[in-house]
DNA sequence: CAAATAGTGTCTCTCAGACATTATATT
DNA sequence: AATATAATGTCTGAGAGACACTATTTG
């Protein structure tokens, strides 16, 4: 019986948009950076003022200093002999956004990694599939709720949020399919602003509230 | 700094059918029945030899000789302060199936209670919240994956098996739909054998392979 | 042949994809 | 006016629901 000694982690997969691509906070394996290796961030201490593991969370990200924590999800739990060569194991998975509009782009620790990057990095331990699962999870999210919504700044355009599914899905969508979709969800509010550029100005919309609308089809994406 | 006292538990949620009706395996909070409360099987240990959580979920199950764990699901992870009195706590929760051909009816502790007379009992801790949880997930994967086959014995009929949906849903599927989408599923193979009552016999089937089929659209029940 | 359930034919409805067209700003 | 992106109109197609109908067994 190990129940008194086992490691319990949680393990954080955070992305943000930037410039409509999808990116995930990284942090060097060895603070020197000498192995060349990435991990997830991740708390290994849990205290007594934390009331459940979403504050585990949110008081390591906010530790982290990249931003608002706009949204955030468990992924799994890993629980293993053989993860950790310490003992016993078990490592929380979660996934969560930055948004947008609060990112910093240098963070003090780690680096904000591209995801078209990432297969030329080389990860520790088991974060190169803790990190698989949870972009999997997210993307199907994606195809059939309107979670990366919060991904985005307060005001977005159509085309903003259109782009935040694409850097997700990594397949470009239809647009008239997809206005379509997001309009008659009802979940978007037109505000009496617009984005002016050296074309037609696009209409800005808010989020009318803060739920996750779960589609009944899933976006199939361009066919041909 | 709380780690090296977490307590740990895997609590499990074990469905079954009987009779085309859904049951879910309970057992009494106290050995003497009286409290009146019912909790659900739960491991507070784990053993070296556990290699992953799912290992100690399958040796906790053949324990309870409840029968064949036909599939099995992790739902979340609890963290909490609070729901424990002797201190920060974390309970990983499953759900899985006892396959309908192999469930004891009888089992030597605990009783499996019908799911439509659940609202009558009383609960210890947070477990009607972890069922609660644990039959929504497994009612939204009925919604557009395959799972619920994994409930029924080797052969079954497509009556059969929309049974074991309509047990789950908790509302009636049309026929017609129903076959059409699992047909086109591929995930049956026709047997040779059929099925005699008094009056047409039944085409018997069986799973094609282990795979959980996801489907694009959700199965939207009788509108009318 | 009556009863009962198995199994099919086929119409409608919803919503995603395709893609052409119109609208409205800047330079 | 030219250019660029925003926004819309409308056709096709996949697949779910409705529901009547046929098929095949037992008693």
């Amino acid at each position: 019986m190990v129940n008194e000694s086992i490691l319990v982690s949680v393990e954080m997969v955070l992305f943000s948009l930037q410039g409509n691509q999808l990116y995930i906070y990284l942090q060097p394996y060895a603070d020197d950076y000498s192995t060349g290796q990435w991990v997830l961030p991740h708390a290994n201490k849990i205290l007594l003022q934390d009331q459940t593991l979403e504050d585990v969370v949110h008081r390591n990200v906010s530790a982290l200093d990249l931003g608002t924590l706009a949204y955030l999800e468990q992924v799994k739990t890993i629980g293993s002999n053989a993860r950790d060569p310490r003992g016993w194991s078990l490592a929380v998975v979660y996934y969560g956004f930055i948004r947008r509009d609060s990112v910093k782009a240098k963070p003090q620790t780690g680096h904000w990694h591209a995801l078209e990057h990432l297969d030329t990095l080389s990860f520790a331990h088991d974060h190169a599939m803790i990190m698989k699962d949870s972009l999997q999870r997210l993307q199907n999210k994606a195809l059939y709720t309107s979670v990366p919504a919060f991904m985005l700044e307060e005001e977005f355009t159509l085309r903003d949020l259109q782009s935040a599914f694409e850097a997700i899905l990594g397949f470009p969508i239809e647009k008239k399919s997809f206005r379509r979709r997001m309009q008659e969800a009802k979940l978007l509010k037109e505000t009496n602003h617009v984005r002016h550029a050296n074309h037609r100005p696009a209409q800005l919309f808010t989020l009318l509230h803060g739920d996750v609308h779960v589609f009944n089809r899933i976006l199939e994406g361009v066919r041909s």
